[in-house]
Formats: structure tokens, C-alpha cells, sequence
DNA sequence: CGTTTTTGACCGGCGC
DNA sequence: GCGCCGGTCAAAAACG
């Protein structure tokens, strides 16, 4: 995640909240103009001079207020982007030390080896794919399949209410099977490659314990075959876009593209991904500022300010 | 009517 | 050995 653009959004967004720039600039252009007025005034007049002076000072002192409550927002806006750029590349870098944690508490302590010996694998994926791949020693089966079965997993934000296990990856699928597992208490969809009889993969989806919204799925094994169809392309109306990094992801979700689990994601995506995280941002940073009752105040103290002062501009010509 | 999904039953691994 | 739990099977239902 490129703090710099963000950043550069929000200060911007800052900026646009410097209401005082103006108004200081039209009320420090003010006075010779009221002056000439007050001249040619009479002597009941002068009372006036005296009540629109005093109401200046009270204004150009509300507007000293608004002008630094604004500069001090504006400085903690950058300190709490500083903070989440930090905190991000400290998830980032934990994540990729620590590989996911595994439904199966039992399961855990053996995975937990597999991981550790395939750690550097999969801190070599990237920052912009949303799964960690490693290689399952087929503990479970150790007969006749030593086929080391690739296990990806995938994440991807879906709409709440979507309660459909579908994920489009650009492969036809057979479900074979739903479980409600102990930890979760949505259930977890079995699912086949059903392209190809011979196909060994397998894929389970799951909604993630931590966010609703965040579908897990996780591919074993590695197709045979090319890609099934390219009309599996997810529909736009879902809202498929980036996940911010669950807990056990190494990085970003997918983005509902045609999804290889058996390949690393397309350096392409990484940009959509980028574009769209960006986006997933500005809007989250916007619900916090909007949320947040000492903002909101601030900004109606600062749009009343410019209100008076246009009024007061209007008065005046 | 063929394919896909649903869902309860069953199996096997693992911990106690 | 028993019970728990994840994974799979397969018959029935749903769907196009």
C-alpha cells in the first residue's frame, strides 16, 4: 500500500477544509474599504463604526480558531495515516513471519511444521497475493497418494448478505459436500473440480470467524487442466473488491478475478488490487472522520465560518 | 432428463 | 477404547 498517494488524498482532503484561507485574504482587504465608508458617514454613524469594528475583532478571532482547529486536525489526519501505514507494514511483516492459523486446532501442531519449513515460499508470493501457498505432506493419507497437494488460500470480500459459498475463479465446480465446523459457526462448502473427472482439486469456502464479509477459500492440489471458462468471470454486482488483510492472510484479497490457485496471481491484479485498496481506504478513513463527533463538530464550526463570512461579505457590498 | 445442490450418514484420524 | 471432529459419500431434492 503506497501511503504517499493516500496521504496526498487526505491532505488534500485537508486542504479543501481550510476554509479560513479566503476569508482571511477577503477580510484583510476589508477595512479600507469599510473605512471609506465609515468617513463619509455621519456621527450616529460612528456608533455603527464602533459595533462593526468590534464584530470584525470577534470575527477575525473565530476565524484564528477555526483556522488553527483546522491546522490541528489537519496535523492529526497525517499522524493517523503515519500511524496506519506503520501498522500496516508491521501486519504485513507479522503475517509473513507467521503462517495462518489453521482450523483444525489438532491440525494445527502439524501444519505448523509444514509452514515453518515452507515459510520462505510463502513470504516469496508477494505483497499482492492473498494466499499462502505451502505443501501439504498428506499427513491424512499416507498410502498411495504422495502427490504433495498445493493449498491456497484465497480471500475474498463478498456482501454480507450474500450467503451463497461462491467462489468465481474461473473454474467449474461440484459441491460435494457442507459442514458446520467447531470454530466457525458459518458453514464450510466442499467443492470439486468438476472440469475434468481427473481433477484432483479440491476447494473449501468458509466465512471468515473475524469478518462476515471475507470468504476463505482454500484450494488443495493443482489442476490438470487449462483454465474451464473464462464466462465464470465474477459478476460485477457482487461486491468483490479488496479485503483488508484478515489476520492469518499474508496480504490483500483477491479481487474476483479469474483466480489460478495453482499460480501466483497476476501482477496485473496487484495493481487493480492497489487502486481498489486505495479506494477501500479513503472510504473507511471518511467513516471514521465522519464518526467522529469532534470532527464533525470542527467541520460545522468551520462551515459556519465561512458562512458568516459570506454573509458578512454580502452585507457589506 | 441430466446436472447440480442439499443434507444426513458414515469414515477415519487424533486426543484423552 | 471412546468420543470428537473434519472430510467424504450418496440418496433425494431442486433446477434448468
Amino acid at each position: 500500500m503506497e501511503f504517499t498517494s493516500l496521504l496526498t488524498n487526505n491532505t488534500a482532503a485537508a486542504a479543501s477544509l481550510d476554509l479560513n484561507s479566503k476569508p482571511i485574504k477577503f477580510l484583510d482587504e476589508t477595512p479600507s474599504s469599510m473605512k471609506q465608508e465609515v468617513v463619509e458617514s455621519d456621527f450616529i454613524g460612528f456608533r455603527r463604526q464602533v459595533n462593526v469594528k468590534e464584530e470584525k475583532g470577534a470575527l477575525i478571532e473565530e476565524l484564528n480558531r477555526v483556522s488553527a482547529e483546522n491546522k490541528k486536525l489537519t496535523e492529526m489526519l497525517t499522524l493517523l495515516c503515519e500511524n496506519y501505514n506503520e501498522l500496516r507494514s508491521q501486519l504485513v511483516v507479522q503475517t509473513a513471519k507467521n503462517p495462518p492459523i489453521p482450523n483444525d486446532v489438532r491440525k494445527r501442531k502439524a501444519e505448523a511444521i509444514i509452514n515453518n519449513n515452507n515459510e520462505s515460499a510463502a513470504a516469496n508470493i508477494g505483497p499482492s497475493e492473498c494466499s499462502s501457498s505451502d505443501e501439504d505432506s498428506s499427513s491424512k493419507k499416507p498410502r498411495e497418494e504422495h502427490i504433495k497437494a498445493k493449498i491456497t488460500r484465497v480471500y475474498v470480500r463478498t456482501d454480507p448478505s450474500d450467503t451463497s459459498l461462491i467462489v468465481k475463479d474461473g473454474y467449474q465446480w461440484r459441491k460435494y459436500g457442507q459442514k458446520v465446523t467447531r470454530d466457525n459457526p458459518c458453514p464450510r462448502a466442499y467443492f470439486k473440480c468438476s472440469f475434468a473427472p481427473s481433477c484432483p482439486v479440491k476447494k473449501k469456502v468458509q466465512r471468515s470467524v473475524e469478518d462476515q464479509s471475507v470468504v476463505v477459500a482454500t484450494y488443495e492440489g493443482e489442476h490438470n487442466h487449462p483454465n474451464s471458462s473464462k464466462s465464470e468471470i465474477p459478476a460485477t454486482g457482487t461486491n468483490r473488491t479488496l479485503a483488508p488483510p484478515p489476520p492469518c492472510s499474508t496480504s490483500v484479497g483477491s479481487s474476483g478475478v479469474t483466480t489460478d490457485p495453482t499460480k501466483p496471481k497476476l501482477s496485473q491484479e496487484g495493481k487493480i488490487d492497489g487502486q481498489e485498496l486505495q479506494h477501500y481506504l479513503v472510504e473507511q478513513m471518511a467513516n471514521t472522520l465522519t464518526q467522529d463527533p469532534n470532527f464533525k463538530a470542527a467541520l460545522a464550526a468551520a462551515i459556519s465560518g465561512k458562512f458568516l463570512q459570506q454573509k458578512n461579505r454580502t452585507e457589506k457590498w
